[in-house]
DNA sequence: CTGAAAGCGCTTACAG
DNA sequence: CTGAAAGCGCTTACAG
């Protein structure tokens, strides 16, 4: 680089580095720099002529308060640290956007981590959270297991939990009600009709598919219809999963007429591989999902579901964050309720028995 | 609230606030905290006896170092802000994805904030964002315009935009080549044979709709095809106007064989209208979209599509950041090219004339 | 109504 | 190799 060069860069760092301070401007107002910072607090205790004059020169220089000079004194930062697998998953983006909303109404910024479901990645991500000083944390979805959460619970942050794998009893949470929601959604195929429903799961252990597992096998129960272990099947939460799974369904000698899907994106495959095979949904199958992603709405047919209300969720989460913040006592656990969404996916089945 | 209660709370907050400090451990090691400071960061001056017996004492105490701190000395933060038109966009999510996986690895936070199209909440967003004392922002796809931009371009802190109208030449930016692509997508319709090429685009002016706009004509004009205004329509980029827009080409007494459609979102929705007039994609008509979102490939038919490498063009946007930062010269704006995604919704038109 | 002083938790010259 | 001191940009008792 040459020296010109070099010169340059230096000045241009400067000017980056030194945004103007409190002290500029009190030398600017000629006062002190406590009446500056009261002043621009609009504080009663400094004359309105003079608390005029000094935002006038904040806003004529582009004053910025540095928020990170103030968090140091008031310790507390006004963040929120968010964790999710991946923002790139749709669930997770719905549920960002909704604490996203929240935290901007209660003048909270947010910090967004990825965990990519690797436990590890996801302690150090908390850790620079705590370096951080967030005020709180909020974590979604995470897989991370019983052990994980315990060392959670013993963080000094105040945390919350949405749809999280064993929320504990020491922390707040937010979560979908699995199994009362699967309960309706496969009692919704069952009065079209239905007798041969089959569960396309996930392979991977989540809680959400135990939970959702156990609300189609009570409502299979109660209705008194037997259950069939040829009629479980596992896919992996994504299309491609789905298609597999689907496709094993589909070599039964005797098929099942519908099918509860894990999520909507497992259903999404499922719907592919019924395609494929020149079946048609809902006239040879029905197919119900979970979740309500945008799009289901827009799938050929469009997607009976079960709507998780994910902005809302999410607000919820920073909500409860901010009660908890504010050392009032909130509900430990709120459950919510998902919304059975009837589309064209389902119907009654061809020819009855 | 009783007495023991507000006790309990007053513990609570103070044991929350007043996380162990470099004192702390000073005392408990029994040396100075600068040591302790120097010990931590590994510097060469201190001995590898102290240094390994600080390092034992500020695990085992949890110690977690205030960044904020750091950060009023240091003056940088190590943080990025990102501002999104929502992340509830799939495409804004690949990108924040890409970004901070990029992040990450550089040892930055970021920041995510929408800007829900608001100009107004942009503005107090980005307002934020200097008060935190970010090192750089990142704003994607925003259509404020070019009062904006100047605005931005006067901004202190370092700043890239990511497919934005208007890049101007003052900043950084990465865009995705919308002319070539489209030209090269409307060439593969004509090369299948296609001679009545529509345009579904995107009403609000994106100067993205202008661009791919341009690179229909342009290939159309190329092939010696004559523009046919009528076939040019307009959705709003989602699937509801998708709907709208290829409802009005299907009206049309001489119907087009192809539909170049702005987006992927605008080609789910046409692909939903073309099945509900009772047509087949691409039998009755071939169909193209822009941005291959995850969900592409699982459409019926599997959508011909524009690749826009997301998480790639959020990476590129972290790094040209990285590189602004560190004061070495980077290009001014980076073209990234689409990848022309061949799938099941082009083909070849049924009669030839 | 205003100012001087102390302090938040770090880093980093400056001494020794 | 280690420590005392100054300072980053604010807020907030404490004086006047």
């Amino acid at each position: 680089m040459s020296t010109r060069n070099a010169n340059v860069c230096a000045m241009r760092r400067k000017s980056l580095a030194n945004p103007i301070s409190i002290k500029d401007i009190a030398r600017m107002a000629d006062v002190s720099h406590s009446t500056v910072s009261r002043a621009l607090s609009n504080s009663p205790m400094i004359s309105a002529q003079t608390t005029e004059r000094i935002h006038r020169i904040a806003e004529q220089s582009q004053y910025r308060a540095s928020e990170v000079a103030r968090s140091l004194v008031t310790r507390h930062t006004r963040t929120v640290g968010i964790v999710v697998t991946t923002i790139a998953d749709p669930f997770a983006a719905g549920v960002v956007d909704g604490i996203e909303d929240a935290a901007t109404e209660f003048g909270f910024s947010v910090f967004l981590a990825n965990s990519n479901a690797d436990p590890e990645r996801e302690i150090r991500v908390v850790r620079s959270f705590e370096e951080r000083r967030v005020d709180g944390i909020i974590v979604t979805s995470s897989r991370a297991g019983a052990i994980y959460v315990r060392m959670i619970g013993q963080l000094r942050i105040p945390i919350v939990l949405l749809n999280n794998q064993h929320p504990s009893e020491y922390v707040q949470s937010v979560m979908i009600d699995n199994v009362e929601a699967s309960a309706r959604a496969t009692s919704h195929l069952i009065e079209l009709g239905h007798q041969n429903i089959a569960y396309l799961g996930d392979r991977y252990g989540e809680q959400s598919d135990t939970e959702r597992f156990s609300g189609y096998r009570h409502a299979l129960q109660a209705a008194g219809l037997c259950f069939r272990p040829e009629f479980i099947v596992l896919g992996d939460g994504k299309p491609e999963g789905g298609m597999k799974a689907m496709a094993q369904l589909l070599a039964l000698a005797e098929r099942p007429t519908a099918v509860f899907c894990y999520n909507d994106m497992s259903a999404l495959g499922a719907l592919r591989q019924v395609r494929v095979a020149g079946l048609q949904v809902p006239g040879d199958i029905s197919l119900t999902g979970f979740d309500d992603l945008y799009i289901s709405q827009y799938m050929q047919p469009a997607l009976t579901t079960l709507r998780q209300p994910m902005r809302q969720m999410g607000r919820m989460a920073m909500e409860t964050l901010i009660q908890l913040l504010k050392g009032s006592a909130s509900a430990h656990s709120i459950k919510v309720a998902a919304e059975l969404v009837l589309r064209e996916s389902t119907a009654p089945p061809k020819r009855r028995k």
